[in-house]
DNA sequence: GTGGTCTAGACCACA
DNA sequence: GTGGTCTAGACCACA
């Protein structure tokens, strides 16, 4: 994985695995890496991993077994309840970025229709 | 103007300058704020400032004179490029971040049009 | 049993047992649970068991016979002065901790009163 | 400082400091000493005491200003509520730990008179 | 000077 | 092997 700077290392782990989490690539249940094994992936320090998961934690969409590794949560509903908040997030996000540049909803559609095949 | 962190603050600074730029509020040709009267503005150190013209005259979207401040540039074609790359950046940035969530165009903007009116 | 994380797991099977053998749950002379039974009613690892009872036997409140299993002293003179060190460690632990929080000796007896049913 | 073993240090610096918030030692408002000081105070590394401040920072006791410092809040009432949850957890955590050893609550509040003088 | 992030790496509890 | 804690210390953004 590439990191963009301006962005803490962290933060982006953090949003790839919520990604990875939200569409059932890490389904629930699923035992998630090993902190030092996706540190490795990952070509960060196992330090970095452990703030990731810490934060994910907190967050309650993965939970911890003692020396047996992380799981991603099986709470079916709060997983649908924190996926629609994180899409909503970046929808509003990219839209309060954009919305002065642009003329009305249409012209935001339409770009939206230029680029959806080129990403 | 309250900032996230995870973001640097000459980031969100320059972003929101630029788009001051774009959208007109701040004229091609028109001269900016004296840096500290900005960094007053922004609650920011001047040196935060100092970075923020730096950068976008390195992009040559403003320019300096000598004694006299920093202005917009007046090339109005430059302008119209690099608006349109700023947004196409941010369209490819938030389809790329929102897209394997989603099930398809239609979904996407369906996201737009619920949230358009509520940022 | 619920273990706390930010105490080790044997530490608080140490306080439990002694707990037991201080209330006499676990009379003077009478055989303790063998390593594997004990292990697996605590859902831990065998050698955490081990150690627990290691550490109980340095104290000399249990002692080993060779191959016949670990068994609770039959002192009692010894399991009287420890029940009582252990008490006055937990008060005295419990008063430090509170005591700047609080007004005074009666203050606090309030509290104890108050909590005495829900505990 | 002198550190207690089978407690996490972070976990003894950071009761030390609600501590020390919540008797007004540390008063509403007050910036609090600065992490690589406060480190050195208590010998340990400036790491510790980030997390130990994260922490707070979670628990709204105390808040950032972007390189100014950390300050204890001024929500008077928050702070008057977390210290009773505080002392309340204190007090059940010492009920639960004494009251099979004891044979009623007068047993336990005597225990108390006769350790306040000494603590 | 102040906090935030990150790395390299050690040592521990537990399985 | 797995996670948790801690240290030493670097580098950055910001004031």
């Amino acid at each position: 994985m590439q990191f963009k700077q301006n962005e803490t290392i962290y933060t982006q782990i953090e949003k790839y695995l919520k990604k990875r989490i939200f569409t059932g690539e890490c389904a629930p249940g699923e035992r998630l890496p090993a902190i030092r094994e996706f540190a490795v992936l990952m070509k960060v320090n196992p330090n970095t991993i452990v703030k990731v998961y810490a934060d994910l934690e907190q967050e309650e969409l993965i939970f911890s077994e003692r020396t047996n590794g992380k799981f991603v949560t099986d709470n079916i509903e709060l997983l649908r309840v924190e996926k629609s908040k994180f899409i909503q997030n970046e929808v509003r996000d990219f839209l309060s970025s954009i919305k002065d540049m642009t003329e009305n909803e249409q012209d935001i559609i339409n770009y939206i229709r230029e680029n959806y095949g080129n990403v």
